[in-house]
DNA sequence: GCAAGGTC
């Protein structure tokens, strides 16, 4: 029941709404004068009784022994401001809390009287607001362009408190001055126990005598929370240090590969999007790529689809009690022969005979508790709601006070919450009886005799922090509310009340009969109970009713046909899809997986359609394609889930937080090494959906340049790789203009490119060799165009060339493509003008006459001849299909997103439009529309759908005679393909 | 201008 309390609050008195979970809910000024309990208050400043933490350990009776009955001042801090609340409320027992502002507006102080293990204690409690520290790296490496990104490896990182918390930095050091005691009440897990030591270094910084101590606790309910701080144990550090780990990798890894292909291709393409602007970064994280690979893959999967035929034999019988509807046991078979056969038989002995009838007893039950994933899912499929809409809506709802906590993993009530079955859980539902809509089901939910009560059951999820999404406060809608507020708080409502109710309950009807031997089966449901479906209207069970059959019983079929139909591919993934990938994966937290999606679109990798559907976009596949075609997997899951192993390791104590960084550090840096040799592959997967800007290599080796070596010189920066403006190599010091050390290639270098093999002879080392490409006309006869080079000072051939030719610097030459790419580049920039048709408003990207040619497979460029889909005029790919039957045989397959064309390669080449061709192609337009799959998510060649197009018309009577058309009993075709039927 | 994780 929700209570109102009072307290006095900095001298005005403010009425508390405890809600059944004992949150407070929500606050109100009063001048009405109440009593408070006085509260002792003690402050020590000391030196000889605070300075001895070791002596100071609340848990120890014999400190206690010493420190008699002297009160301490105890610093609490809880990882966000409603916990600070809820559990000063519990330990208070509501009576002599008070609070007062903190250095942050959010982050409030609460004080009052308490006794741990028999020490009396003045406690003051407080609360950080999530992380309050962040990693980032020392300022030298910070801006993009100030070192080569493989830097980013070693390259030393800090933490710090961001300026948006330096006000609760304050907080934390002014009142851990006045403590001698801090209690770290973050949430129970790695972040939690994380933030604890940013709370910690920065509570110790202002008062290094603090007896720092943990409360580990399961649920906001008195008992947990009375039992966690008389239990006070040590904080973990290994559980701390897991995290730090994660963040090190994911900095390092991210910067590392966003600046490097940021750097490598924004400017070395025109990439169009939507702002079309200059900031376009093309980000890499560890979380962000493998849900644009979830998105990429299913695309990838749909492209790839080969449309087959299969066939299956359907019947219905009609008595005077209805009909129904018979399906084939075998489902459907994709053997046209195999089918035919059978229903020929069929055909010849059509007599039924019923061989079961089985009547039994269904259950539909109501969903879980709901936690965030859930939420953002359901949210999605009812209301087409995004999932970071939903997250935005449900943290105003909740801090309004409509609902509980919205970001837990929790999906199940139990008894270890304080939402006891019959006492609170009840109390909500109480509450809801005034509500215009569902309030007489809550008022029938409380009524013993409907008997509908049932107590909710759990999905096993239980974060050990939060209970599952729950009303808080009834309300009716309120007037700021937006459309959005009214459907979630309407649906975490009834979702709470059908998660106490009792399923619906179904008699479920299954009649078999036999025809030839072949068997077939209908079934029928009657809803007998729809309980929680009465409230839960986003759900429904529909009922078919079935004629009386029994066993036994004969009955000739009122239509037998056999039926053809074409597999097609699975959908588009929604976001509810998405979501799902995503936690089967382990990719993001409940609270961050909306953002990881968010992120997608922000960078332009993927598009969300209006069933919240997503495509990846020309640069979305490109990148994930650019990696694939590389041999690397950093679009798939397999990396986050190797950190997530190392974390375990490391919060087991099994790893060391120093061991596992220099491991993973030390392959990450590897892999970025190893892709950026290959970048040519990132270049050539963009080269096929977008306009080089004839830039060659793009910014990144302008920008920074891979690094060579050391600078021996200055011994402090790298020397790297460059290229300048007219096409000339050199290997400069980054601490140019400071350092001016240089070494220029020999003048005839096409191309140069740094290996991840370093010189053995040259010293100091590392020394990595340079793979060339010279121009085979400057170079003696005797020279060979390709070399691998060292510009350590062992390498007599580069030495010599050098000496030959000379070098870009010293001849100065300005070559003339050098300067035509230059102009190229700027004409770019000023104005897009299409380079096919010349035409502008549209880029070269988006030439109607070019789309052919940006899909992979595309055979344009390799001189081969394209068709165009005879149902729609758009261009088709040639593709190569990989199944079972047809495996190395060419398709060609419609690009358009509204048609599924579908055309063997060998059919049209011999233009005979061959069996497979003509049937392909007569697919009913109903059945090509890619969204027209909807409902058949299952992969492969059984995803079929059954298509109506009906090929034999009912034969029940009609004799059978050899392998002819049925309509115009034509041996040579049969009535699939019937020109009579128009096949 | 870069990550992901907390939370307001």
């Amino acid at each position: 029941m929700v209570t109102t309390h009072k307290c006095q609050l900095n001298l005005k008195i403010v009425h508390l709404t405890i809600s059944p979970l004992s949150n407070i809910i929500s606050s109100r000024e009063s001048s009405i004068a109440y009593t408070v309990y006085p509260i002792p208050v003690f402050h020590c400043y000391n030196p000889q009784h605070i300075h001895f933490p070791h002596r100071q350990n609340p848990n120890c009776s014999s400190t206690r022994r010493k420190m008699g009955a002297r009160t301490v001042t105890v610093l609490n801090v809880a990882e966000k401001p409603s916990v600070a609340r809820s559990v000063s409320t519990i330990l208070s027992r509501n009576q002599g809390i008070r609070m007062r502002e903190g250095r942050s507006r959010y982050n409030k102080i609460f004080e009052f009287s308490y006794s741990i293990r028999g020490q009396p204690c003045h406690m003051l409690f407080t609360s950080v607001t999530g992380h309050l520290m962040e990693l980032e790296f020392d300022e030298r490496f910070r801006k993009w362009h100030s070192c080569d990104p493989a830097d980013l490896y070693h390259a030393p990182v800090r933490k710090f408190v961001p300026e948006d918390k330096k006000d609760i930095k304050r907080t934390l050091e002014e009142e851990a001055r006045r403590c001698q005691w801090l209690v770290l009440w973050l949430d129970c897990d790695r972040e939690g126990e994380n933030i604890a030591f940013e709370v910690v270094d920065v509570c110790t910084m202002a008062n290094q005598n603090l007896t720092i101590k943990r409360a580990r606790f399961s649920a906001l309910i008195d008992r947990e929370i009375h039992q966690a701080v008389q239990n006070l144990v040590e904080p973990n550090k290994w559980f701390a240090d897991a995290v730090d780990a994660r963040q090190e990798i994911d900095l390092r890894i991210g910067a590392s590969f966003t600046r490097f292909q940021t750097m490598l291709m924004k400017d070395a393409f025109i990439i169009d999007t939507a702002s079309g602007d200059r900031n376009l970064v093309l980000s890499y994280g560890p979380c962000q790529f493998p849900t644009l690979g979830f998105v990429v893959e299913r695309y990838w999967e749909i492209q790839a689809h080969e449309p087959e035929e299969f066939w299956t034999i359907n019947c219905s019988h009609r008595s005077e009690e209805g009909l129904a509807n018979f399906n084939w046991m075998r489902g459907h078979l994709f053997d046209y022969t195999c089918a035919v056969v059978i229903y020929e038989m069929c055909i010849e002995e059509p007599t039924a005979t019923v061989t079961d009838v089985k009547q039994q007893e269904k259950l539909k039950y109501p969903p879980h508790p709901l936690n965030t994933i859930e939420l953002e899912k359901r949210a999605s499929r009812y209301f087409r709601m995004s999932s970071e809409h939903t997250m935005k809506v449900a943290e105003e709802l909740y801090q309004a006070g409509f609902i509980s906590y919205p970001r837990t993993e929790t999906d199940s009530f139990s008894s270890r919450t304080d939402l006891h079955v019959g006492t609170c859980l009840y109390t909500i539902v109480q509450e809801q009886q005034a509500h215009p809509e569902w309030g007489t089901y809550a008022q029938r939910l409380l009524d013993p005799e409907t008997g509908l009560w049932r107590n909710p059951r759990g999905g096993g999820h239980d974060d050990k922090a939060h209970p599952p999404i729950h009303p808080t406060k009834f309300s009716s809608g309120e007037s700021n509310w937006s459309q959005d507020h009214h459907k979630l708080y309407e649906l975490v409502v009834r979702h709470f009340l059908a998660c106490v109710s009792k399923p619906a309950v179904g008699a479920e009807t299954t009649v078999e009969i036999d025809i030839a031997g072949e068997l077939f089966h209908a079934s029928g449901r009657v809803v007998l109970e729809r309980n929680y479906l009465d409230v839960y209207r986003y759900e429904s069970w529909g009922g078919t009713m079935l004629p009386t059959y029994t066993v036994g019983q004969q009955f000739v079929p009122t239509t037998l046909t056999l039926d053809s139909g074409v597999t097609r591919p699975p959908p588009l993934l929604s976001e509810a899809d998405l979501l799902t990938c995503m936690d089967k994966e382990g990719i993001g937290t409940d609270a961050t997986m909306h953002d990881h999606i968010k992120k997608l679109l922000d960078r332009f990798y993927a598009t969300k359609d209006a069933n919240t559907r997503f495509t990846p976009t020309n640069l979305g596949e490109a990148l994930v394609m650019g990696y694939d075609d590389m041999g690397y997997k950093l679009w798939k899951p397999y990396l986050r889930a190797a950190m997530e192993r190392d974390m375990k390791s490391v919060s087991e104590g099994t790893k060391s937080k120093s061991e596992v960084l220099a491991i993973s550090l030390q392959q990450m840096k590897a892999c970025f090494l190893d892709a950026r040799v290959n970048k040519l592959k990132l270049l050539e997967a963009m080269e096929i959906f977008f306009q080089r800007t004839n830039r060659a290599g793009g910014d990144e080796l302008h920008a920074t340049g891979e690094v060579v070596r050391q600078c021996g010189l200055c011994q402090e920066s790298d020397m790297v790789l460059r290229k300048n403006r007219d096409g000339n190599f050199m290997v400069g010091c980054l601490g140019y203009p400071q350092c001016r050390n240089a070494v220029w290639l020999p003048g005839p270098v096409l191309e140069a490119d740094v290996t991840a093999n370093a010189c053995n002879t040259c010293t100091p080392g590392p020394v990595y060799l340079i793979k060339f490409k010279f121009r085979r006309l400057e170079i003696p006869p005797n020279y060979s165009a390709d070399h691998l080079g060292c510009i350590g000072g062992c390498d007599q051939i580069l030495a010599e060339l050098t000496e030959i030719c000379g070098t870009g610097s010293r001849t100065g030459r300005a070559r003339g493509p050098a300067a035509q790419t230059n102009n190229a580049r700027q004409s770019n920039t000023r104005q897009v003008v299409c380079m096919n048709c010349q035409e502008t408003g549209h880029s070269s990207n988006d030439c109607p006459s070019q789309r052919n040619a940006r899909h992979r497979g595309t055979n344009q460029q390799n001189g081969e001849a394209t068709v165009s889909c005879s149902s729609c005029g758009m261009p088709c790919v040639l593709r190569t299909a990989n199944t079972e039957n047809n495996r190395g045989r060419k398709f060609y397959k419609c690009q358009s997103q509204e048609c599924n064309f579908f055309a063997w390669e060998d059919s049209l080449n011999t233009g005979t439009g061959g069996r497979n061709f003509t049937r392909s192609s007569s697919i009913p337009q109903a059945n090509r529309g890619r969204n027209g799959g909807r409902g058949s998510r299952g992969r492969g060649r059984h995803n079929g759908s059954h298509a109506a197009n009906t090929t034999f018309v009912s034969a029940t009577g009609d004799p059978v005679s050899g392998r002819r058309c049925f309509v115009c009993g034509d041996p040579s075709h049969f009535a699939n393909v019937c020109p009579i039927r128009g096949g």
